[in-house]
RNA sequence: CGGGGCGUAGCGUAGUCCGGUUAGCGCGCCUGCUUUGGGAGCAGGAGGUCGCAGGUUCGAAUCCUGCCGCCCCGACCA
């Protein structure tokens, strides 16, 4: 392709609207554009990416069986309707106005609506069904370019399955499928095992990418690997110390002291010393939560333990379970169930609220005087804790979630009547997993990991091209000549060479654009080598420049695609 | 949805508080000449509903009201 007849706008300033590295790298280097809030146009080298990254996939889908469709993102609400998804979605579905269809957020539905039509039996099973198709869904927030759009490029791929046995080996399969195609996509990734939630009880593991743009919390052991969402990441157990001197429970005047903050300011003690209350509705019952000082309630940590939703109690129920409001509530004289968090077992000399609104209590000794407390890992994991599995300092970092896999079971099969018969000629519902990828964060992703201050840096996999190949000055014939032979030569070889021919950019305006765009390998044809028969050889990732004789270049250019990644 | 910021040429911006020449600058673009190993120089030129609508005023990019859009933080995220 020859830069002077290609359409790859880059720019040299950073856009206003972008913020993080692989969005305004995206956008300088001519890869994308925006259009609206979440919704982005690929460009034709961006597209050349988001291509390469679709092949990889869809070659590690078909190895382990999948069966590539092409779904219509266009669907009647009403097979929406008989799942239950139009309400669990809420806002986030998008509903076409004049007519009564919605745009595909995912496609659980429209899958089992065609296995019930087409697998009857037993036999039929198993099926690896996917796709590489546009998603949609109105996001509240789009952000962080094309990390989170409304409009998003999912390959979704769905497990159809017998029995539960058969699920595992579908989800098994997915699990190294996975790790294939994120391994030749070049990325540094992690595997989580996910909170299931209220929503259903099966497995789920996230492969992440550790980001400050994420939208996840991970906890991550350098040593052992233990990796989890922070929603359910435990850590080693700290308890607080028992201190030797044994107080009788007090009541203090704290007038206008509401927060843990306040009160250590007032009494002139440490956080550490104070037990803070939260009450949560569970089943339509107060639950009084305690955690140390400042400790966050872990709210999926809470649920799992309840094994229901939690919501926090409203201000007036506050005064009517406890009859004090936030900042004054405690454990003493609380009527309800207690959970603490596991640290404050056998805590004494502790301050906390005395159910009486300006007033706290101190000397509370969590033995004798909340002796019905019920005691669990309640908090977020922070950086520094100890590993639960090698005891090393764990890692809390935030993570863009790429890939996740989950084993459905036959929810959406039984809402849509998909059937299979049995041996005996039994019916039972078709046994789904559902699996997805998000293709334009694999491609966000990769930037975020592989840039420098000059530009983006492609390894061979992904790059839109494989060569960059510069003509320094093309108003002088000896560098037209050569940089035109070398370009058809290289393309004979089957090279993909990006040919900046373009007779008015001035050198260093190549030099620039060149590492902007980030081709693994640059050659650099300029007039002083090229009369004596050399041309100059870069790799992008490392800097690492030769000169090379002509007659010598396709084999260097041979050794050095052997040697990069 | 709550909080904050922004909207002026393709891109980046000054001017807005305190209304008053022809709305300025850099990049990019067009023409010509020169230049070509790290974002060239000179000369000439094109390009603007100042987000939209209404209002105040002799006069609005600037003040007032409403709306729209974009970004960031938070909430939300099967």
């Amino acid at each position: 392709m020859r830069l002077s007849s290609s359409f790859i706008p880059t720019l040299k300033e950073v856009p206003t609207d972008a913020v993080i590295p692989s969005h305004i790298l995206m956008i300088r280097a001519g890869l994308i554009r925006q259009l609206s809030a979440g919704i982005y146009s690929m460009l034709p080298a961006g597209y050349k990416v988001i291509r390469k990254i679709s092949e990889i996939i869809r070659e590690e889908m078909n190895a382990i069986g999948g069966q590539e469709f092409h779904l219509p993102a266009l669907n009647p609400r009403e097979i929406w309707d008989d799942t239950g998804r139009v309400e669990a979605f809420g806002d986030t579905l998008f509903h076409v106005k004049n007519r009564d269809y919605v745009l595909a957020p995912t496609h659980e539905e429209i899958i089992a609506f065609h296995a019930k039509g087409s697998v009857k039996s037993y036999k039929d099973l198993p099926q690896i069904w996917y796709q590489i198709q546009t998603k949609f869904r109105n996001e509240a927030r789009p952000r962080s370019g094309v990390i989170r759009g409304r409009q998003f490029l999912m390959k979704d791929s769905y497990t159809l399955d017998a029995t539960w046995e058969d699920l595992d080996i579908g989800y098994q399969k997915h699990y190294d499928a996975y790790k294939a195609i994120f391994d030749r996509c070049g990325l540094k990734y992690f595997i989580v095992g996910a909170h299931s939630g209220a929503m259903g009880g099966s497995k789920s593991e996230e492969f992440m990418v550790k980001s400050d743009a994420g939208e996840d919390n991970i906890a991550y052991c350098e040593k052992c690997g233990y990796a989890a969402n922070s929603e359910v990441a435990a850590s080693v157990n700290k308890p607080l110390d028992r201190k030797d001197e044994q107080k009788e429970v007090f009541e203090i005047s704290t007038p206008n002291v509401k927060s843990i903050d306040e009160l250590c300011e007032f009494l002139s003690i440490d956080e550490t010393e104070c037990a803070k209350s939260r009450v949560y509705i569970s089943d339509g019952k107060p639950i009084l939560v305690l955690m140390v000082g400042n400790d966050e309630v872990n709210e999926s940590k809470l649920e799992n333990i309840l094994g229901s939703q939690v919501r926090p109690a409203h201000p007036e129920e506050l005064l009517d379970i406890t009859g004090a409001d936030a900042g004054s509530i405690g454990p003493i004289g609380f009527k309800g169930r207690i959970i603490a968090d596991m640290n404050l077992k056998d805590a004494n000399n502790m301050y906390s609220g005395a159910n009486k609104n300006d007033y706290h209590i101190g000397g509370i000794d969590f033995t004798r005087d909340v002796a019905n407390a019920e005691f669990f890992d309640l908090r977020f994991v922070e950086t520094g804790e100890g590993c639960t599995n090698c005891g090393e300092a764990l890692e809390v970092f935030k993570a863009i979630e790429l890939g996740h896999i989950f084993k459905l079971g036959t929810k959406y099969s039984e809402a849509l009547g998909a059937n299979f018969l049995d041996e005996n000629g039994k019916d039972h519902p078709i046994i789904m997993g559902s699996y997805g990828i998000g293709v334009e964060r694999v491609f966000a992703c990769y930037v975020e990991q592989n840039f420098d201050e000059r530009g983006i840096i492609w390894g061979k996999k992904l790059a839109p091209f494989q060569i960059q190949l510069l003509g320094l000055n093309m108003k002088k014939d000896v560098v037209v000549d050569a940089s035109e032979k070398i370009y058809l030569d290289l393309t004979a070889k089957g090279f993909d060479v990006l040919f900046d021919d373009r007779i008015d950019a001035s050198a260093g305006f190549k030099f620039n654009d060149a590492d902007l765009m980030g081709m693994p390998v640059q050659i650099i044809v300029g007039e002083r080598n090229i009369k004596e028969n050399t041309v100059e050889v870069k790799v992008r990732r490392d800097g690492e420049r030769f000169q090379v004789k002509l007659d010598e270049l396709y084999s260097k250019i041979d050794e050095i695609f052997e040697s990069i990644e």
